[in-house]
DNA sequence: TCTGGGGTCCTAGGACCC
DNA sequence: TCTGGGGTCCTAGGACCC
C-alpha cells in the first residue's frame, strides 16, 4: 500500500507489459527454414502458413506482410487468399517448433521477472511491477524489442501500460518491431478513434448490433451510458464499456492453471453419415483426450460430443459421468451414448469432436473402495499403453477397434 | 465458402427442492 | 388449485479469444 499527498491509500499502479510476436507461426517457420539451408526467407516474400486443403482445413493460419498488404486476413480460405495474390506460397506450420520458439521467448522474459501470463503461444503479459529496479516500464520495453530481434532472430510488438487490457490493445497498434504506450492519459488520443471492432472480446456478431445504436468508434461506446449498455448487452456489455474506458482491474496470472477442460476434434477428409464410422471415430478420439487427461493426472466429470453438419450446423450433447474418471473405455462408452442420441439417421457430419468437462485433479478425488476389478484392469492397460506412447510416440501404439478409423483421420502428435 | 482446432465464459430454460 | 418464488444443478448453444 502507498500514500498519496492527503495521506490516503492508494494502490501502486500496475506496470504492464504485452509481449506480441509479429506473425508467429509464419517467422517461426522461417527462422526453421534457414536454419535448414533454404536460402529464401518467406518473411521477404507474399506467404502464408496454411492448413491443409485435401484434409479440407485449408485456412490461413498466419501470414507475412507482403501477404497482408495484398489483403489477406488470418482464417480466409487460402482459395480466397490465392485471387487477392496468385503467387501466393504456401507453407505447412510444424507444431512442436512453435512450442520451441515460444519457450525461448520465454526463458528470454523470465529474466525480468517471474510475474508472466502465458496467454497464447505467441503472447504473454508481464507484470512489471515490482520488478523495474532504477529502470522505466518504456525502457524496459525497448531493452526487450531489441534483445529478442538479436538473440532469438524474430520480432514483437509491445505494449505499455497500467493494466494488461490496455497493454494488450497498445500491441496491437501499428506493426510490426514496435513499443507502443497507452496510458490513461492517451486513450482519448490513441484508443478512442479506433473503430469499435477493434476492441478486444469484441467480436464479429456483436459489432452489427453496436452499428444499430450508431457506435461505430470505441469512442461512441466509452460515451453511452453505462446502465444502458448493461441492460441490453448484460455482463458483456458492462465488460465493453469497461474496456472502452480503458478499465481493468484484472492481474497477471503468471502460476500455471491447470486446464478446466479438454477436447479434440477432427474434420472428416469426406462427409460421413454411417454410424459406426463415426464411433470408430470417437474412439480414436476417446484415446486422445483420455491420454492428455492421464498426462495432467486429472479425472473428468463430464463428456461432450461435438458434431457438425455438411451444411455447417453445430450440435452438441453432454452428461456426467457416474464418476469421475480417465478411463478410455468409460470415455468411449458414454461419448458412445451421446452420439446414439443425437445422431439423426442419414445426417451428413463433417466434423466429430469429443471434450471432457469438469475437471479434478487426481487425487483429490476420493477413490472408490468398491472399484471393481474390471474397472482396475482397465486402468492398468491405459497405464500400459500411455507409457508406450510416451516411449514411442503417440501414433505408434493404436487400439485394434480404431484401426479402420486411423485410415480416415490421421492423427497428429499430441 | 473450397469455411481449423484448442480453449474459456456466459446465458437461458427445465428439473427439482424447499 | 384456475398454483409463488427463489436457489441450485444440469444441459444446449453461442460468443469470444488465439
Amino acid at each position: 500500500m502507498f500514500y498519496n499527498k492527503s495521506g490516503d491509500n492508494v494502490k501502486k499502479q500496475k506496470q504492464i507489459l504485452h509481449i506480441d510476436v509479429n506473425n508467429a507461426f509464419l517467422s517461426w517457420t522461417a527462422l526453421d527454414r534457414l536454419e535448414n539451408g533454404e536460402k529464401i526467407d518467406i518473411r521477404e516474400i507474399e506467404a502464408v502458413i496454411g492448413g491443409d486443403e485435401s484434409k479440407r482445413s485449408g485456412i490461413v493460419l498466419a501470414k507475412s506482410m507482403k501477404a497482408k498488404r495484398r489483403g489477406i486476413y488470418t482464417g480466409e480460405t487460402l482459395y480466397q487468399a490465392r485471387l487477392k495474390c496468385p503467387n501466393l506460397q504456401v507453407f505447412k506450420g510444424e507444431y512442436k517448433s512453435y512450442k520451441k520458439h515460444s519457450n525461448d521467448l520465454y526463458q528470454l522474459l523470465l529474466q525480468y521477472t517471474e510475474k508472466i501470463e502465458r496467454f497464447s503461444i505467441d503472447e504473454c503479459f508481464l507484470d512489471m511491477t515490482e520488478y523495474l529496479g532504477n529502470k522505466t516500464l518504456l525502457e524496459v520495453a525497448y531493452e526487450i524489442n531489441k534483445r529478442v530481434k538479436e538473440e532469438l532472430k524474430f520480432t514483437v510488438n509491445i505494449g505499455v501500460a497500467h493494466n494488461k487490457l490496455l497493454a494488450k490493445m497498445a500491441s496491437d497498434f501499428t506493426k510490426p518491431d514496435r513499443v507502443h504506450t497507452l496510458f490513461e492519459n492517451e486513450i482519448e488520443t490513441k484508443m478512442w478513434s479506433l473503430p469499435v471492432s477493434e476492441l478486444f472480446m469484441l467480436g464479429r456478431k456483436t459489432l452489427p448490433k453496436l452499428n444499430n445504436y450508431r457506435i461505430k468508434t470505441i469512442g461512441d461506446l466509452a460515451k453511452q451510458d453505462k446502465e444502458f449498455m448493461i441492460k441490453k448487452f448484460g455482463k458483456h456489455g458492462l465488460l465493453m464499456w469497461e474496456y472502452s474506458n480503458g478499465i481493468d482491474n484484472s492481474e497477471v496470472h503468471y502460476k500455471e492453471e491447470k486446464p478446466k477442460g479438454i477436447g479434440n476434434s477432427v474434420t472428416l477428409p469426406q462427409d460421413v453419415s454411417d454410424k459406426e464410422k463415426l464411433e470408430k471415430i470417437l474412439l480414436t478420439l476417446a484415446e486422445q483426450v483420455s491420454f492428455r487427461l492421464r498426462r495432467y493426472k486429472m479425472y473428468a466429470n463430464v463428456v461432450n460430443v461435438q458434431l457438425r453438419t455438411k451444411d455447417f450446423k453445430d450440435f452438441s450433447h453432454q452428461k456426467k459421468l457416474c464418476i469421475a474418471t480417465s478411463n478410455t473405455k468409460d470415455i468411449y462408452k458414454l461419448a458412445k451414448e451421446l452420439l446414439n442420441e443425437m445422431y439423426k439417421k442419414g445426417t451428413f457430419i463433417r466434423l466429430v469432436g469429443l471434450r471432457v468437462d469438469s475437471l479434478v485433479d487426481k487425487d483429490e478425488v476420493q477413490l472408490s473402495f468398491f472399484s471393481d476389478e474390471e474397472e482396475k484392469k482397465q486402468e492398468k492397460l491405459d497405464e500400459v499403453v500411455d507409457k508406450l506412447k510416451e516411449k514411442y510416440g503417440y501414433n505408434m501404439i493404436t487400439r485394434a477397434g480404431k484401426l479402420h478409423s486411423e485410415e480416415i483421420i490421421k492423427l497428429k502428435d499430441v
